[in-house]
RNA sequence: GGCGAGGUAGCUCAGUUGGUUAGAGCGCAGGAUUCAUAACCCUGAGGCCGAGAGUUCAAAUCUCUCUCUCGCUACCA
C-alpha cells in the first residue's frame, strides 16, 4: 500500500550566522526539490523548518558582540528566513524556537516524558558556586581526599590513591571557578537512559521493523546513516543528561530546576513539531494529522539533514518520539555529505564561504541557475566541491547551450514560420512517434529517482528532454524541409513544442522560475506531475522568444573568486574586551617565565603535549593543548609564560599544574609568548 | 585514539546480489551543419577503479594490511 502523505523536515539552521551554499546544497535544496515533486504527485505534504535559537554558542556570540542573545537570533532568523524566501525554498512554515508556542510545547513534551518515567531522575546535594551562581560539575571541585589525605583530589576521583569519590566526601572543598568554598544545595538532574532503547533501535534501524511490523525498508537508507547508527548502538548507548545550566533556552518546567534549561535534544527537534502546530493554527489544520500515530497512520516522516546530524535524527529523536508514545517515527533520514568551496571546507569563522544572502543580493535573477548547479553537484554520497569555474561551465554549456538554446530554437522557428502561432500536427512519422513515446517515459524515470532521493540523476533526466529535443531538430531539419514540404514542418514544430512542454513540466521541481516562464508562454496550467495528453492548443500564440539563461562571463568568475580571497570578516576579528577586574584580582595571578625542559606528545590524544617546565622554584608538569601548533621538539627549550597558581587539573589522567599562556589569532593559530629581552626563566611578570 | 563513510577518465559523479571490451555529463580532438545564446548533431581519444597482499574459474565489487579525505566521539582552563 503506497502511503500518500508526507511530513518533510529540513534541519533547523542555527541562528548565529547566515546561510552559505554548503547548507543549501546539502539540505534545503534537495528537500525542496523532493517536496515540490511530492506536491505535484498530489501527496499531502507539510514542509517544515525554522531556526534553532538556543544554546551556549549563541550566548557566547552575544557576549562577544556585546548584545543580548535575543538580538542575535532576531537578526539571523530574519536574514535566514528572507534568504529562503528569495531562493524560493517552499517551506510551508519557517518557524523559530524562541517562539512562545515552541516554549510551551517543548515544556509539555518534557513533562509528558517525565510523567511516563522516560527519564532517570537524580536528586542530589550538589555544590553550588555562589559567585558564579551555578552548580559545579564534579571535576570543578577539589579538596582533600578522605582516604589518603591528598590535598588536591577531584570531586569524582583522587588520582593519588585512585579512590572513586563523590564531591561531598571531600574535606575542604573548593570551587575551581572562583576558588571559594561552594555551598551544598539540592538539585535534580534528568537523564535519558538511551541504553534502555538499544534493542528496539537495533531492530528498527537494521530491519525497519517495530514490534514485528515492517515500517520502512532499511535498504533505502544511506550506508552512512545505518553505519553510523549501528556503530553507536553496538558501542553501547549511555544515559545523557537532558538539562544544562544556562540562562538562555527553555526553562525546565519542574520544581527545583532554577537556572536549568532543556538541552538541545529536547528543544531543537521538538521545533519541527511546534512549527507544524503553528502552521496548522494558521491554516485550519490539525497538527496531529502530521505527527501522531492515531491520526497520521500512513504518513511518512522524512528528515533531510547533513551528515553531522545523523545520530541526532536517527537515534536520539526517535527515542524521544517513541518514549512519548503518540508519535510516528521517521521513515527515512536522507543525510547529505558536505560541500567544499574551491578546494577547502566552507568556514564561517574564516569567512571562506559564498553566502546565500549576498549571492541573492547581487544576482537576484539567477536563482534557477544556482539551483541547477547545486543540484548537479549535490553531495549525495560523498563530499563534493563548488568552484566558480564549474558554476560557469555548468550554466554555459549545459543550462544555456542545451536547455535554453533548445527552447530558443523552437520558439524562434515558430515565430519565423507562423508568427508565433502554435501549428497543428498532421500525420506522425514513426520517428515522431518514437520521440514522443521516449519523452513520455521521462517523468516516470524522474519520479523513480526522486523517490530514491537521487536528485542529481533526476535532474539529468530532465536535461535529457532538452537533449532529445536538440537531436530531433537536427535530425528533422525543419529549416531545410520548409523549402520543399511546409506542411511537414508544422508537424515537426508541433512535436518540438511538445518536447518543450514536457521539459517545462519536469522543470517545476528543479527550476521553478523557469518552469513558470515556459508554462506561461505555452499557456499551460496544470497541477499534475505528468500529462498523458499534451495541453498545447494549436492556434494559440506563444510569447516572443527570450533568452532563458544568460551566459556567465569570465569577469564574473574572476570577480567572485577574488572576493573569496579579499573579503574581510564581517564582524571584527578582535573579540571585545572582557569585564573589568580589580587590581587585587590581577595580583592574584602568579605569572612567571618558565623553561621547557622536557616535552612529549600524549598518547591517544590529538592536541595534548605533556611538558616539564622549570619555573625557578620548581619543576612541574603541565599538560597543554598545543600539539597542533607545536610538536614536542619545537617547544623543547623554549621560554614560555606560565600561569603558576591555576588550580591543578587532571587531563586525560595526567595532573597539570598551571598553564602556558599563548597568543591566539583569528585563525585559531597559537604562538608562545616569549620575553623580548631574553630574561632568564624564573622571573615574575606583573 | 575509537567508530562510521568515502578515495573510479582532465573535471563533477554512476556502477544494483562478484561475470563477457568499466559508464554518464562536462572538457578535449576530428567531422557535419546553420533554425539557434560562436549554439546544436555525429565520431573519437582519455581509467594499474588510492597502494599492497589474499579468496575465486572470475574482483572496482568479498577478506586483511597500509595510506589520504570527511564526519561523529574522547581529550584541548
Amino acid at each position: 500500500m503506497e502511503k500518500k502523505s508526507y511530513t518533510v523536515t529540513a534541519a533547523l539552521p542555527y541562528a548565529n550566522g547566515p546561510l552559505h551554499l554548503g547548507h543549501i546544497a546539502g539540505v534545503y535544496l534537495p528537500a525542496d526539490i523532493f517536496v515540490r515533486f511530492l506536491r505535484l504527485q498530489k501527496h499531502d505534504v507539510a514542509f517544515i523548518c525554522g531556526s534553532d535559537e538556543h544554546g551556549a554558542a549563541i550566548t557566547l556570540r552575544a557576549k562577544k558582540e556585546g548584545v543580548q542573545p535575543q538580538e542575535i537570533v532576531d537578526k539571523y532568523h530574519t536574514l535566514i528566513k528572507h534568504s529562503f524566501e528569495k531562493f524560493e525554498i517552499s517551506f510551508d512554515i519557517f518557524h523559530r524556537t524562541s517562539s512562545e508556542l515552541h516554549h510551551q510545547y517543548a515544556s509539555e513534551f518534557f513533562k509528558t516524558l517525565h510523567e511516563k518515567g522516560a527519564f532517570e531522575e537524580q536528586k542530589s546535594l550538589q555544590y553550588f558556586d555562589a559567585t558564579y551562581q551555578q552548580f559545579l560539575a564534579d571535576r570543578y571541585i577539589t579538596g582533600t581526599c578522605p582516604k589518603c589525605q591528598h590535598p588536591n583530589a577531584y570531586g569524582d576521583q583522587c588520582e593519588k590513591c585512585g579512590a572513586d569519590l563523590s564531591p561531598t566526601e571531600l574535606i575542604n572543598p573548593t570551587s575551581t571557578l572562583s576558588g571559594n568554598t561552594p555551598e551544598l544545595k539540592e538539585t535534580t538532574h534528568w537523564y535519558l537512559p538511551m541504553n534502555n532503547h538499544e534493542d528496539w533501535l537495533r531492530e528498527w534501524i537494521q530491519k525497519g521493523s517495530m514490534e514485528g511490523e515492517i515500517i520502512h525498508d532499511p535498504k533505502t537508507w544511506k550506508n552512512q546513516v545505518v553505519g553510523q547508527c549501528m556503530s553507536w548502538i553496538n558501542g553501547g548507548l549511555r544515559a545523557r543528561a537532558m538539562t544544562r545550566d544556562l540562562d538562555w533556552g527553555i526553562p525546565v518546567p519542574l520544581p527545583n530546576s532554577e537556572g536549568k534549561v532543556l538541552y538541545v535534544w529536547l528543544d531543537a527537534p521538538i521545533g519541527y513539531i511546534s512549527a507544524t502546530q503553528q502552521w496548522a493554527i494558521d491554516n485550519g489544520k490539525n497538527w496531529k494529522d502530521y505527527w501522531c500515530k492515531e491520526e497520521a497512520k500512513d504518513r511518512k516522516l522524512i528528515h533531510f539533514i547533513g551528515k553531522d546530524n545523523i545520530v541526532f535524527h536517527a537515534i536520539i529523536f526517535p527515542i524521544l518520539l517513541k518514549a512519548h508514545g503518540d508519535f510516528i517515527l521517521p521513515e527515512n533520514v536522507p543525510a547529505y555529505e558536505f560541500l567544499n568551496l574551491e578546494g577547502d571546507k566552507f568556514s564561517t569563522s574564516r569567512n571562506w564561504a559564498v553566502w546565500l544572502h549576498e549571492y541573492l543580493e547581487h544576482y537576484p535573477n539567477k536563482v534557477d541557475e544556482l539551483k541547477y548547479v547545486l543540484t548537479s553537484i549535490a553531495p549525495e554520497n560523498k563530499d563534493s566541491e563548488f568552484t566558480w569555474a564549474d558554476f560557469q561551465t555548468r550554466i554555459n554549456s549545459e543550462l544555456a547551450d542545451i536547455y535554453g538554446n533548445f527552447v530558443n530554437r523552437v520558439t524562434v522557428l515558430i515565430h519565423k514560420y507562423y508568427e508565433g502561432v502554435i501549428p497543428s500536427a498532421h500525420k506522425l512519422t514513426t520517428y515522431d512517434q518514437k520521440v514522443l513515446s521516449e519523452i513520455a517515459t521521462i517523468p516516470g524515470k524522474i519520479s523513480d529517482l526522486l523517490y530514491q532521493y537521487k536528485i542529481r540523476e533526476a535532474q539529468q533526466e530532465m536535461m535529457n528532454l532538452a537533449r532529445i529535443g536538440n537531436k530531433y531538430l537536427a535530425d528533422e531539419e525543419p529549416w531545410k524541409v520548409i523549402k520543399s514540404d511546409p506542411i511537414r514542418v508544422e508537424t515537426i514544430l508541433k512535436v518540438a513544442l511538445q518536447i518543450t512542454e514536457k521539459l517545462a513540466l519536469c522543470s517545476r521541481a528543479f527550476l521553478p522560475k523557469t518552469a513558470d516562464t515556459l508554462l506561461n508562454m505555452l499557456q499551460i496550467n496544470s497541477e499534475d506531475w505528468d500529462l498523458t495528453e499534451s495541453m498545447l492548443i494549436s492556434g494559440n500564440s506563444i510569447g516572443t522568444p527570450t533568452i532563458l539563461f544568460e551566459k556567465i562571463t569570465d569577469e564574473w568568475v574572476d570577480h567572485e573568486k577574488s572576493k573569496l580571497i579579499t573579503t574581510p570578516i564581517t564582524n571584527s576579528k578582535y573579540p571585545i574586551m572582557k569585564e573589568l577586574i580589580s587590581f587585587e584580582d590581577f595580583t592574584k595571578m602568579d605569572l612567571r617565565i618558565g623553561h621547557v625542559i622536557a616535552a612529549e606528545k600524549m598518547e591517544n590524544a590529538e592536541k595534548l603535549l605533556v611538558l616539564k617546565v622549570d619555573t625557578g622554584i620548581d619543576e612541574r608538569t603541565i599538560v597543554s593543548g598545543i600539539a597542533k601548533h607545536y610538536d614536542a621538539a619545537a617547544i623543547l627549550g623554549k621560554k614560555v609564560v606560565v600561569l603558576m597558581n591555576l588550580a591543578p587539573r587532571k587531563i586525560r589522567g595526567v595532573e597539570s599544574h598551571g598553564m602556558l599562556l599563548m597568543a591566539e589569532n583569528s585563525e585559531g593559530e597559537l604562538s608562545a609568548l616569549i620575553s623580548d629581552r631574553d630574561f632568564d626563566f624564573g622571573v615574575t611578570i606583573a
